[in-house]
DNA sequence: GTCTATAGGTGGATAGAC
DNA sequence: GTCTATCCACCTATAGAC
């Protein structure tokens, strides 16, 4: 999920400094004189290796998705219950504004209305597929009773994700960074899982 | 919580323009020439009533919040029960979400980390004084057993914000409005109140 | 791949006439 | 209160040299 410390290529550096604004700032508040400032290029540079700033935005989140899907796919490879998945999925969340940032496509989601068909288009996909793999956790943990809930697995993944997109952002700006953990420990609890 | 039909002063008009604005695109994605162009006038004219846009967004929030204060007052004097109060609670954010928009707030949570100083005190003003309104509807329902739940109510109250701000901006970018009454229903029904 | 130079547009904001 | 005119900073993006 995080950069590689080894040295990256220059598009790999702009998609990281990129990265790290939007989470902040949002996708409108940022400019490619912020990411050439950081880089010690010129604008123009940035042009040759992303077109557009829509174009750097799609990259942007598909990125964030293939890496946030690949520490789900670790999350699964533990071979934990679901007890364990979930509050290893909660952890991405809670490591994300340790380091001071917001979720990503949290963020852009905020942004939506401004965004460029195929930026919209990305998001759907992050979302969905997010949905999907929490969905399925929820679903095989009820049916192996290391869960306990009502109503259908998709209704409460989503319920879980929109808590922990809020929560983060409310963390945020009520300078209270527990309070997403908070939120997240209330979420699982409504789940069956039990206090740590 | 919506502007009066009659015909409005300049101030107020500026303002409801604005309002929408930053409901739908963000505080950092609307300009005066937005405005302006909606109210066939000039920019500089709003600056006679708007000096800066950093003081139109002060002026923005603090109407959003007494207005959003009158809302849960208005509720209170129904004097209904916990579980009709939270009902009623939530139907403010379907509300809003039905008007094609965001919360004013929930919006601003996400440019926070742009938005000039006094712009953030008047923002959590906002959600401590909802949270401070929701904690006590809870903490009452509780002990009249009303609602049945674990925990503390503001945590409880902290959740329910969280997740109705974050269950909006999801419901808008996965194209689907109807995630958001989905979503409070099941935290209502994670505090003890069953389906209507 | 990165640079200089620049285009063409939009941003918030102000001075001063009416 | 609203206007015209204008300032200057910043924005995304491009052309063409190196």
């Amino acid at each position: 999920m995080r950069p590689s410390s080894a040295v990256a290529d220059t598009s790999t550096r702009i998609l990281d400094i990129a990265e790290r604004l939007v989470q902040t700032r949002g996708f409108n508040a940022f400019s490619y004189a912020n990411i050439a400032a950081a880089l010690h290029v010129t604008t123009a540079s940035l042009h040759y290796h992303f077109p557009t700033k829509g174009k750097l935005g799609e990259r942007l989140i598909e990125r964030y998705r293939t890496g946030f899907l690949a520490a789900l796919d670790a999350i699964d490879a533990t071979g934990a219950d679901a007890v364990q998945k979930l509050r290893a999925y909660v952890g991405l969340y809670t490591d994300v504004l340790a380091r001071n940032r917001m979720c990503l496509c949290g963020m852009l989601a905020a942004d939506y209305e401004t965004l460029p068909k195929p930026m919209r288009t990305e998001l759907r996909r992050f979302f969905d597929a997010n949905e999907v793999w929490l969905t399925r956790v929820l679903d095989t943990g009820r049916e192996r009773d290391e869960l306990t809930f009502a109503g259908s697995p998709v209704d409460a993944a989503r319920v879980l994700v929109a808590a922990l997109e809020g929560a983060m952002m409310l963390a945020r700006s009520q300078g209270d960074p527990a309070r997403l953990q908070s939120a997240a420990d209330r979420m699982l609890a409504g789940l069956g899982v039990k206090p740590a």
